[in-house]
DNA sequence: ATCAAACGACTAAATTTGTAGTCAATCGAT
DNA sequence: ATCGATTGACTACAAATTTAGTCGTTTGAT
């Protein structure tokens, strides 16, 4: 016999859920019918209409998204910021690292973006300060 | 009616599928009988020895693992490096990036790592080498 | 007022994941 | 040679995920 949880971790999302979440943290100013939902999963990924209705659904469930009932319809809005579910993966994915491959990983997923030059002068910035405080080769020290 | 396939993406390690990998990569040079991995995961994760066979014999299943026969049992060895599913797993990562949440995230996980001085100046250079090349905002240009 | 379109609730089914039991074969110690 | 421990193969089964259908109700156009 075998109960299963799972929920990735803990506010993990599936990557149909993410598909959804994402369409509906763009929009998130006004808000997400199911239709605008549905419109772009349908051209993006192909679902019947039904399908991106019942995740909606299930995220409501879960507390990831909160609809608002407008007229026939309802107003979908997420609940917690991209941000907030984007840092959570990011610490998932840090606590499958193994010896040495943080700093490869950082740096390919450096490579594989666009960042402003704000963006890298603030990276930068973060580096200079932590330099010199860890985990040193410690060989020389005067 | 409804095919269901998944998968997370492409190469997809599921969370518990995770935790037996990183047994195994971790001592990938011996590589490891299944009494290896499930004497550990049983202390971290509490499963029974049976469970942590399941999932062995699953990721032989799907390609994560090879298994020689050695005596009585099998010696299991990862079939591609650590490095490559973490890649992997951090471009899923980035696949769901929003607008501007890039560098916040990148900027996260670099907090909460511990890099040696040799990563953080390789990282250094690579900002270096990229700025001024992007995604400019543009303001004034000599 | 009528009626088609659309909505959300409910239902459904294949698949995957998590978790573990059973069991025949085998290895190792006596 | 015998027998207990261990192994991997197979089985089990609940929960979660993916994908979508049905249907009563509401709405908007006529």
């Amino acid at each position: 016999m075998a109960p299963a949880r799972n929920e990735s971790e803990e506010n993990g999302l599936t990557p149909a859920e993410w598909k959804v979440m994402k369409v509906v943290w763009r929009n998130r100013y006004h808000g997400c019918a199911a239709r605008d939902v549905y419109t772009e999963t349908a051209k993006t990924e192909g679902w019947a209409p039904t399908t991106t209705k019942s995740i909606l659904r299930r995220l409501v469930d879960k507390g990831h998204l909160t609809a608002r009932p407008v007229g026939n319809s309802h107003l979908y809005e997420p609940a917690g910021s991209a941000l907030k579910s984007l840092l959570a993966a990011a610490d998932s994915l840090l606590a499958n690292m193994l010896e040495g491959t943080t700093g490869l990983v950082i740096t390919h997923m450096l490579e594989k973006s666009r960042l402003t030059d704000d963006e890298l002068a603030r990276l930068r910035q973060l580096i200079d300060d932590r330099t010199g405080k860890t985990n040193v080769t410690d060989k020389n020290r005067p």
